[in-house]
DNA sequence: TTCCTCCTGACAGGCTGGTGACACGCCTAA
DNA sequence: TTAGGCGTGTCACCAGCCTGTCAGGAGGAA
């Protein structure tokens, strides 16, 4: 679900984590040290979240935080600590919106951390329609309320709430919806623009899904 | 941070640890024997956490332990000890929920163990769910009154509520309950929170533990 | 009017999650 | 040693939801 870089000079640390959050189906990128790290994740947007060991053998993880955040990079770090006196001087970036765990820690407390590292960095992207699109739940919002949407019904509302005020062709729609290829009668996407249509009303939501005849749908 | 009251005889040992201590934000309240700890922290609630010299000149860092207990003073306790055989018959109170280190210590290492003591003991952590997860009990407490989990349970309860009102996702559940990584059939997952979910009705928890149905589970 | 597209209500099948029960291993008390 | 309690993991079964499809009908385009 995200991209997670590590920086974690410790072999077995770095199996542990690997092998958990890709078990948590997210992509990893692992480097050992500083200058790997910089290498790796300097570019800005080549990963969601990072994990940074205090403790790396060419640099302090605190002064890489600050070389990657001057290069661009700006995605959330998870500070590890060593079991030593760091707690205070480490509390300054828990305030910044970062956070930090100490060793040894138990793996499922890494996976929460790092959700909740990406929820408050991923914010519902609100569209142009007032529309908000939860992917942690599949709901929807708007002024007037919320509705809970079925993965189907949500992929497909949200291929529409991409192009707002733009058609989008059946064609499209339907490979939004099933994106695995599958092979669904024309008519399939038709109730399913019924029930998306449903949820939106429930929601109390101002937008249309209108129907362009012959060619495709629309969000107004 | 906290109130650490310190019973030390050795000059220089105390002003190591009330400069470390200060430096960590906390604040310390010093004496240099028994008689004096007895006056200072007999009291309940006067401080958070206790760092008591075994090796007193007016009485047996223990013994003092035991009469702060009796006295009400429920502090957790870290307990310094000369380098000399006492291991054996301090592990007892190691077990109690207390801690030990041997001198001569490194500051760092003081202030990770007073650390951890203030978060065995301390851990209201304030979810604005209003749980109350007791780590060192494995119990959990509302409003409404208390249920003791098991291991399992906690580490489940505590992984949903370490993001309370977000989803965390199945898979982070179950490595935040398996932490070892063991594998359990899906099925085993919907057992643990079924009795989760009974734990805190029993609670009399005004938090409902609701399925995301092909997401996850968030606490409400 | 006729044809075609889309809307609607309904339904069956499959899947996910909830529930009750049980077996196993470990630990403790008798 | 034995019995019982507890924690744990799994199973079978069930209910409800999600999904895909169908038939019938409404309404726009030619």
């Amino acid at each position: 679900m995200a991209r997670v870089g590590i920086c974690e000079d410790d072999a077995d640390v770095r199996r542990v984590l690997t092998e958990g959050l890709r078990l948590a189906d997210h992509d990893v990128v692992v480097s050992r040290n500083g200058r790997e790290a910089m290498a790796a994740f300097a570019a800005p947007g080549s990963v969601d979240v990072l994990i940074v060991d205090i403790g790396l053998p060419d640099a302090d993880g605190r002064d890489l935080c600050q070389a990657l955040r001057t290069s661009g990079q700006h995605a959330p770090v998870l500070f590890l600590t060593a079991l030593d006196g760091v707690h205070d001087r480490i509390s300054g970036f828990h305030a910044g919106g970062d956070d930090y765990v100490a060793k040894p820690f138990a793996i499922g407390e890494i996976l929460v951390r790092v959700d909740a590292l990406l929820r408050r960095t991923r914010p519902a992207p609100a569209t142009p329609t007032g529309l908000v699109l939860d992917p942690e739940r599949f709901s929807v919002r708007t002024g007037g309320g919320e509705a809970r949407l079925t993965p189907t019904e949500y992929r497909i509302l949200a291929a529409l709430a991409a192009a707002p005020g733009a058609v989008v062709r059946r064609r499209a729609v339907v490979a939004a919806g099933w994106p695995d290829g599958a092979m669904v009668s024309e008519n399939t996407l038709d109730s399913y623009i019924r029930r998306v249509r449903a949820k939106l009303e429930t929601a109390g939501s101002p937008v249309e899904l209108v129907t362009v005849r012959g060619v495709g749908f629309v969000l107004r």
